[in-house]
DNA sequence: TCAACAGTTTAGAATGATTCTAGGGATGAA
DNA sequence: TTCATCCCTAGAATCATTCTAAACTGTTGA
């Protein structure tokens, strides 16, 4: 079986990668784990989520769709992403970086880190400290 | 009547100010117009405007609110601030700054743009065009 | 001054994304 | 296998926002 290519043994990346995170690898998770995070990476919202995995033929609700998100999201496995009112981005890049947000078409396109350098940031308020700096390029037509 | 301080003469800048914004200078507009332009700078949601403009004693139906907001942000008088999913903050302020979002209460804090320095920008994609570049700070306790 | 049109406001319904609820199901330790 | 615990689900509920249709107001021209 050493020969085989990944797709017949599915599960066993994207297993460790849950347990890592404290995760229960249930038949649900395993399945968006594995549209998320084999492949590219990506930005998807609750509903594109729902769909893939109905394409795909697997059946989980629209609820457990968002409890993954969120749970993968706090478990550091992916990032939110607030460009719209009303609307969130699902990131599976968690590295150093930023975004080109299409106003037309409402999709989002990563910018490397290294190709955008915020300095002279001032200090945090008295008592807080910086979790993170987004930085949201808007462009359109 | 020249000795009049402002709050005697409480709508003519107000007044002008729409005017010049193409706006039709209503009871409303003028009203919510006051509450947003004279004094500081502010960021706030369409709930707190319409509980403002209650407590003022101005009755502005939500729909009016967020209508208002809407076209004082299209004439440019202000701007909307999206950190969170499912809330818009408008801001007085068109002015070249940025923020520091607080997670732990929502609110939102600004950062005068010479503080910020975003350097490195990578080109627009193709046929496009950068509208705006907004920097959000995320802090926490 | 006032009619009359176009632009505005409004209450309430509708929408869309997200969260909650309660009950049945799956998972993993022993 | 057992059982306690954690999960999943359908559907209801919630929240911010937008839409609708009808009533109202500001402005313009006679």
């Amino acid at each position: 079986m050493t020969e085989n290519p990944s797709h017949n043994r599915p599960y066993s990346g994207v297993i460790a990668r849950l347990k890592g995170a404290g995760l229960r690898p249930t038949r649900q998770r395993i399945a968006l784990a594995k549209l998320l995070f084999e492949g590219e990476n990506r930005h998807v919202t609750a509903e594109d989520l729902h769909g893939e995995a109905r394409a795909a033929g697997v059946s989980v609700s629209l609820a457990t769709i968002y409890n993954s998100l969120h749970q993968f999201t706090d478990a550091g496995l992916m990032r939110e992403v607030v460009v719209e009112a009303g609307r969130s981005y699902f990131d599976t890049n968690t590295g150093d970086h930023h975004h080109f947000f299409h106003e037309d078409t409402g999709s989002l396109e990563d910018i490397p880190g290294d190709q955008i350098n915020v300095s002279e940031l001032p200090a945090a308020p008295a008592g807080k400290s910086v979790q993170r700096v987004d930085v949201i390029v808007r462009v359109s037509a």
